[in-house]
DNA sequence: ACGTGGTACTCCGCATTGTGGAGTAGTGTG
DNA sequence: CACACTACTCCACAATGCGGAGTACCACGT
């Protein structure tokens, strides 16, 4: 009940955009960003669905690229798509946070 | 695609137990508490759905109580363990909303 | 008398999406 | 050679919000 995996619903998408915003990445590395800003539950099969799914609906591009630590990696970047869609999901977001914080907080204002 | 339906997940939880911190209520006016909080797109089934798992999870208190203006009322309020799972649950949301909102920051603060 | 609209709730099936587990594969280390 | 880390894919599953249909009660207008 409200389990960090509930309140990802539909904001994996926008912590994801954000994470690109500053950069194209690839699975992996996505993954150890959005850990590193905080958001330490997000498991890996997430956010590779994640990217193919923002990748299919034509808001990132995607290239292979070698690597000489491993695996070949498929970086993903954000396209003038995936940038308004960043800009129109923050606006959302912002919304509903304030929203959300406004009511939590409605006690103590009383 | 980040929609507020997906916005919602996990977290109706938590907005309903927050308006039933301020008194108790029944769904159809726990719904318009949420939609007045700026939850404007919260559907009535959803409502009703929530109050009904948090019930049988064992958060809620219930009594019905008959109405003037309508059909009767089932009253719900919050109980100990309720209390508790609101405490708990505005945890995670400050620290997942925090989260969030320093990434959507990121780039400016850069 | 009748339809309409607001109130109040229930049930059903669906769609979305995050997750765990298993599997594949490359690299470097003990 | 086993193990760990990197890197990705696929699958079946579970949770949950939603639309639609249905029930019912009340008040109001015509």
């Amino acid at each position: 009940m409200v389990e960090t995996s509930q309140l990802l619903k539909g904001v994996l998408d926008l912590a994801v955009l954000a994470v690109l915003r500053d950069g194209d990445g690839y699975g992996y590395d996505v993954l150890r960003r959005l850990r590193a800003a905080g958001l330490e539950d997000v498991a890996d099969a997430s956010v590779y669905g994640t990217l193919r799914r923002l990748y299919a609906a034509g808001a990132l591009t995607s290239y292979m690229q070698p690597s000489e630590e491993g695996p070949h990696r498929k970086y993903y970047g954000l396209n003038q798509d995936g940038r308004e869609l960043l800009a129109r999901s923050t606006q959302m977001w912002n919304h509903f946070a304030g929203s959300m914080s406004a009511l939590l907080l409605a006690k103590e204002a009383a």
